[in-house]
DNA sequence: CAGGATCCATTGCGATACTG
DNA sequence: CAGTATCGCAATGGATCCTG
């Protein structure tokens, strides 16, 4: 059967509010700080500026893959400046730049947040589990 | 061939981190954050209580299916209460929780961070989309 | 040392249909 | 009106191997 009016009006509306959504700042920039790695790397990288290897034995939970996709990410994003020498072997840092600097009050924002309520959330979600 | 020692060593070592992260306060919180439609529905939220229905027209991008299971996330999280009467028809209703509130302030930190930084980032791309 | 390329399991999410 | 159930795809992320 030919989908009804009704089912076509409310994809068009799906439609319209997901490219609405895809340019939304705060949509945008809250998909990157919830990207597994990102607050992570921000936050090691808060501490001065770290080479690959360094990364990698901080941020130990990602693999060498993930690692280096988040930091193309977050250069190409503008949050991270990556410096490379090519000599043998290959020396290359990564630092923040002013930008990504300008992300930590945030991040610690969020941080901050989650520290004070993070008992309540769990309280929260004991009680709700506790209560089929 | 078996794996080297290095190699156990090093999956030893991301378990190690996986574990510690998934208890990390931040990393839970901007988790939630970065879902797809919290955001919209904290925000739409904020403006006072709201039913199912209307969530659904406000919140037009999300389907009803991911609508529901948002909500079921943040109502078990403490961050949003949910009210029913079960009479026929059934009307619910959704509103922050203390708690709930609470974290606007945060998001408000970020949407004003990312307000006033999206045209960086977009500089950014594009510069480095630019130069291959 | 840094990181590209590949293969593969998982799953997030949409579409659709059905119930009290 | 609000919500559950099922199917299926496409994206995400992990393991592994390879190179300048």
């Amino acid at each position: 059967m030919a989908p009804s009016a009704a089912v076509q009006r409310r994809a068009r509306a799906r439609t319209t509010h997901l490219t609405a959504m895809a340019g939304c700042p705060t949509h945008r920039v809250l998909d990157r700080m919830g990207d597994r790695w990102v607050s992570l790397i921000l936050k090691e990288l808060a501490a001065g500026p770290r080479r690959h290897g360094e990364l990698a034995r901080s941020v130990a939970g990602a693999t060498q893959k993930m690692l280096t996709q988040t930091l193309r990410v977050l250069q190409r994003d503008g949050l991270v400046a990556r410096t490379a020498t090519d000599s043998v072997p290959p020396s290359v840092h990564y630092r923040l730049t002013p930008l990504g600097e300008s992300l930590l009050p945030v991040l610690a924002t969020v941080t901050r947040w989650a520290e004070r309520h993070i008992d309540d959330i769990d309280a929260a979600r004991a009680a709700y589990d506790r209560t089929p």
